[in-house]
DNA sequence: TGTACATCAGTGAACGCGCGTTCACTGATGTAC
DNA sequence: TGTACATCAGTGAACGCGCGTTCACTGATGTAC
């Protein structure tokens, strides 16, 4: 049995992880900064060293559930082994973010609302990685394969953004009418963003 | 001066109302019993007699807002004069419909999110009218004119719902990189769903 | 190398608050005879 | 038509709770000389 320390050593990065643990099972809404000093074994005035006011430690579980997201999104990116030439490609890898967004969305869907939730207080820093910078990657490696016109460089992110953000939000809000398989949807969705952008 | 009656009359649709009231500028989560019972000038139990818990009344002003919500979409599909024939009205009527849907949003963004707000309490009855119910009317509208195939049946609902309630969650948010027109991002979501269903 | 001292990162008790909900109750209403 | 009485829709006080935040403090750390 060690003694506990008088310091902790990295309480600010333990606050953040067990934050983000706890919302990931209970929701942002529920975090509080007692139950999360209690989890911690650390009094609750500690917290105030390292966050000015629980909205301040939000925002930062906020940008990491957001991270979070963008990491998946890289990863499905990455993971694409294409066949076809650089036009198919650059579809494809276009294709896996769309389905990553939807699939991080219904595998971790209060981690996907707490990266969304109002907060007042402003990220110190951009998220890193950030979702929406892949996407306008993506788009701009369709243009160059000459997989879609360059015309929709303006308009497609917001476009794919619109497709996958909301039907990652309808089928974690649990407003989905019953009789539809989660994959149909998602499928659906990501292909109809393709003949949109084309 | 009128004496305050002891019986208040309807309390009932009162408390929604003005619950309604409150959300729209305050959001759902901040809605307090004892706030509206203040507000209403009643007793915090008296809330109990129409309301089981705090819970069963944010379903119904959720439920509320979502048909109000619906309230603007048949409005905005029943205004278009169309001077087109059949196949041209349809698409005039489903796209003023997919702008009324973000247009409300940015308008009633708290409203908005009331209406999609996680609720453990599952409203007593169907909505009426339902946003979703315009929609598949509107589709079907579409195929019958001929404005697009009717293998579309299936998913042009999702696809078309999920564009427009994901544009109307990043615009009503705070997430939107600043530097972008709203009118411009409605535009392009909304014609670009048409794209995708035809 | 040893030590005084500023600084940092914690403690623990308390403040003030307002919430949802319950309970025994009372005033008003409507209906059966 | 008048009245007893069940029922409905309120009151007001209280319970128990846990929250965010502040404050004066103390233990540990590191640095200048």
């Amino acid at each position: 049995m060690t003694e506990k320390p008088y310091h902790h050593g990295d309480l600010e990065a333990a606050l953040t992880n067990a934050a983000l643990d706890f919302v990931q099972t209970s929701g942002i809404a529920a975090l509080t900064l007692r139950d999360l000093a209690r989890t911690l074994d650390v009094s609750p005035s500690a917290v105030y060293r390292h966050f000015p006011s629980r909205d301040h430690l939000v925002s930062r579980v906020s940008q990491a559930a957001r991270e979070s997201l963008a990491h998946a999104l890289l990863e499905a990116r990455d993971a694409v082994i294409s066949n076809g030439r650089a036009k198919r490609r650059s579809i494809e890898r276009f294709e896996a973010i769309g389905r990553a967004y939807v699939v991080f969305a219904t595998q971790h869907s209060s981690l996907f609302a707490a990266a969304f939730v109002r907060c007042d207080v402003p990220p110190a820093a951009d998220d890193d990685p950030s979702a929406w910078s892949v996407l306008v990657e993506a788009v701009n490696e369709m243009i160059e394969s000459g997989a879609i016109p360059a015309s929709r460089r303006a308009d497609a992110p917001i476009i794919a953004w619109a497709g996958v953000h909301g039907l990652a939000n309808i089928l974690t809000a649990s407003i989905w009418p019953t009789g539809y398989a989660f994959d149909n949807e998602i499928d659906a969705v990501v292909t109809g963003i393709s003949r949109a952008i084309s």
